[in-house]
RNA sequence: GCGGGUGUAGUACAACGGUUAGUAUGCAAGUUUUCCAAACUUGAGAUGGGAGUUCGAUUCUCCCCACCCGCACCA
């Protein structure tokens, strides 16, 4: 779905950010220096810090800036029974059956044994059926039997849902209300690909909003703003955003209504994030197994039900890459070609770098320092950099995304400019001169 | 999981069945440099892992691992 309507192509290739990533510490290869293991990615020092500041941006506009909002970090342990409640046990342990000729696997329900392969032609060579689970299973405990079986969770958002009785207990938030939760999710794919895209274990910030079954139309619309904000939030074209609006039979058989938001990545236009209308399935699922009640008693004392929910589900690592895809640019700067990220500030992971002019003059090097401690206390994420020259530095700056440079120079010691520095900006290369007392506000602001 | 491809310093590339495996850039130390990758000196740094063939393997063969491209999968 990703030849057509390709609107503005980025000049970017994946090869361009993974070796970005990893030349520049962002990301690395997990395991990597015992040959890797696949679908593991680590993340360094700029990489964390980009991660973060996506994350925190998040939990900012949808819990801390919202006042239905609730926060949960449920265990990504559970009892198994959450992963029968909520149907994995049982639609991630299709059997697979396959072809010995060719090795073509086939889900055994979809199989019709008497008819040949449909890849190879080969008849009556099917192997026997084994158990691929998607979920990554672990055992609780010294004993290693069917009670001790726990998973890694798939998704977090059953945290969310095992614990929408705690949140009602305790706060008794008035519906609509959500919970959101962000964590890390495992599953055991069977071919992670494309970077981080898809890979075995991932963090996901996901929400469950709570609401009454009848106003499930608006509260889907007004979620699908929130999402358009978020993206612009993360800085991505909205020509590059659009809106999937999955098919009934692609949905899950719950799902009234699901959207898929997918972005124009290096590798196509693939999902970024999803929102789906699940009814009262969940909830449901878990009142059945567990017996216990999760319906909702309005405070006018209308007649209970058991809530419904809107579901906002978001992969940081989908994030990331749309982020660096939309940020990585090209351009010239007095002829020499540039490339450098032009990321929003508020998700640099480097915030302002400080530099003095000349690393061998002792004068400036000190009241760099000075400046670099000051800004340090107000801003945090500032850099010294006094490798090579000016030139350089502004480069490499560039490179990570670092929106401004702080540079001290001969004018800040003495005469009308003293206590004056150059600030200069990334996007324009243009610079300023800014009084030292007024740097911390004005980088902040900006 | 299937088919195809790739694997050499941090990155991007070279080379070769045979002495110290090169180049660029990056990195580290130093000299220098009054604003956009200048220059010079010095230094560290690699044949993904394991077997086999061979007098000798980074090079050839096999197995494993990882990544890339297709297919399948993606509740």
């Amino acid at each position: 779905m990703s030849d057509e309507n390709q609107t503005s192509p980025k000049p970017v290739s994946m090869d361009d950010i993974v070796s970005l990533c990893k030349r520049r510490g962002f990301i690395f290869q997990g395991s990597e220096i015992y040959g890797g293991l696949s679908g593991t990615w680590d993340y360094g020092p700029l990489g964390l810090e980009l991660k973060r500041n996506i994350m925190k941006l998040w939990w900012e506009m949808f819990v801390d800036q919202r006042d239905d909002m609730y926060g949960v970090d449920a265990a990504i342990l559970m009892n198994q029974k959450v992963w029968q409640a909520s149907g994995h046990v049982d639609t991630f342990t299709d059997p697979l059956v396959v072809c010995n000729k060719c090795g073509q696997s086939y889900r055994e329900d979809q199989l019709d044994y008497t008819k040949a392969c449909e890849k190879c032609g080969a008849k009556d060579n099917y192997g026997q059926a084994r158990q691929f689970n998607m979920m990554l299973k672990t055992n609780i405990g010294p004993v290693d039997n069917e009670s001790s079986i726990s998973y890694l969770r798939p998704e977090t958002a059953q945290g969310i849902f095992t614990n929408f009785k705690n949140v009602v207990d305790v706060f008794y938030p008035d519906l609509p209300f959500g919970i959101a939760q962000q964590g890390k999710a495992f599953r055991n794919e069977i071919s992670p690909r494309d970077f981080v895209f898809r890979s075995r274990e991932f963090e996901q910030m996901e929400i469950e909003y709570f609401i009454h079954p009848d106003t499930w139309e608006e509260s889907f619309e007004r979620w699908v703003e929130q999402v358009h904000k978020w993206c612009d939030a993360l800085g991505l074209p909205k020509d590059s955003v659009h809106e999937l609006e999955v098919p009934e039979e692609d949905r899950a058989h719950y799902s009234k209504r699901t959207i898929d938001f997918e972005f124009d990545y290096p590798i196509g236009r693939k999902e970024l994030l999803g929102l789906a209308y699940r009814t009262d399935f969940d909830l449901g699922n878990i009142q059945r197994v567990s017996g216990k009640s999760m319906e909702y008693r309005p405070k006018d004392g209308s007649t209970a039900f058991v809530p419904h929910v809107i579901e906002p589900s978001f992969g940081v690592e989908r994030a990331i890459m749309a982020v660096l895809t939309s940020a990585y640019t090209e351009d010239e700067v007095n002829g020499e070609k540039r490339s450098y990220l032009k990321l929003p500030a508020h998700l640099s992971p480097v915030k302002v770098a400080v530099s003095p002019l000349l690393k061998n003059k002792p004068e400036l090097v000190e009241k760099a320092k000075e400046v670099h401690q000051l800004l340090k206390k107000e801003i945090g994420a500032v850099m010294w950099d006094d490798n090579g020259n000016i030139g350089k530095r502004y480069r490499r700056q560039d490179e990570i995304g670092t929106p401004y440079c702080v540079v001290i120079d001969f004018e800040t010691l003495e005469g009308d400019t003293k206590d004056t520095v150059t600030v200069r900006n990334r996007d324009t290369t243009k610079q300023q001169r800014v009084k030292i007392a007024d740097l911390a506000a004005q980088l902040s602001k900006a």
